[in-house]
DNA sequence: CTAATCCCTACCACTTTACTATGAAATAAA
DNA sequence: TTTATTTCATAGTAAAGTGGTAGGGATTAG
């Protein structure tokens, strides 16, 4: 049940992102020496964030990337969803189809507890939250 | 984030244990086949619920396993953290010297709120509820 | 004594994780 | 137009974790 380094990583280059908001587009450089994090290990993470919408970013020089709307808007769960892959502690809470015994089953319903749990809490923190 | 199969094998091997309380020791080969997981792989997963102390044992024919306490004693998020050796989503949460950010790290306040959440939740859930 | 049952340890194929490496494409500034 | 700087795309890889299987020993009811 541990979220992985992809995860960790991502929420903290987007707590990164949030601090330097103000400022224009940053470069994973730039974020990768804040955080300690290898410059192309980023490049991996920041694909994922892209796709889902939250970072615009701009080539060559001066360019860099940048939230694509204030923090305020950006809601944590989804922010994990989008690093995960969705935060389903079981694949049978998204997909029953997956295992033949879900229509009747009572560990999935639990399942389907903990995940909601942790996915309301998790968006009921905002992005902007997470600075200071 | 997702559960290991010991986790969800190991919560409805509970289950199971739970609808057949009242019946004496119940042998592996019977959930076995009630549950479609191997003998085998069921015995290593029990040995974890055993060392938490939720099931106790008896050799020999007629032998087999029984959960140490009735159902209603039994918290689904303890049964979760034996399973997955607690249920934190990141290792800093319970060893925060395992990353020399942990101090002030915003992140990790957020790992902590996302395994309370789910740890609570589960928590507030009997084994007793899980039948019926 | 025998059969049923739990207990213990080792092994293994496969997948995932957590990166590193290489280089191409875009673009601002000289 | 050249150059330096940045993102973008893809491939490779060592180590760890996952999800089992296998074999045999210990215990005990009948």
């Amino acid at each position: 049940m541990k979220l992985t380094t992809k995860s960790r990583y991502g929420t903290r280059l987007m707590i990164d992102l949030a601090e330097h908001y103000s400022e224009g587009p940053v470069s994973i450089g730039s974020i990768a020496e804040r955080q300690g994090i290898s410059v192309k290990y980023l490049e991996q993470i920041i694909v994922l964030l892209k796709k889902a919408g939250f970072i615009k970013s701009t080539r060559g020089p001066k360019g860099g990337h940048i939230l694509a709307m204030p923090p305020e808007e950006i809601k944590m769960g989804e922010v994990l969803a989008a690093l995960e892959d969705g935060l389903d502690v079981s694949g049978c809470v998204h997909d029953p189809e997956t295992c033949d015994r879900a229509e009747d089953c009572k560990a999935r319903d639990l399942w389907e507890v903990a995940t909601s749990a942790m996915y309301n809490e998790l968006n009921s923190l905002k992005l902007s939250e997470m600075i200071q």
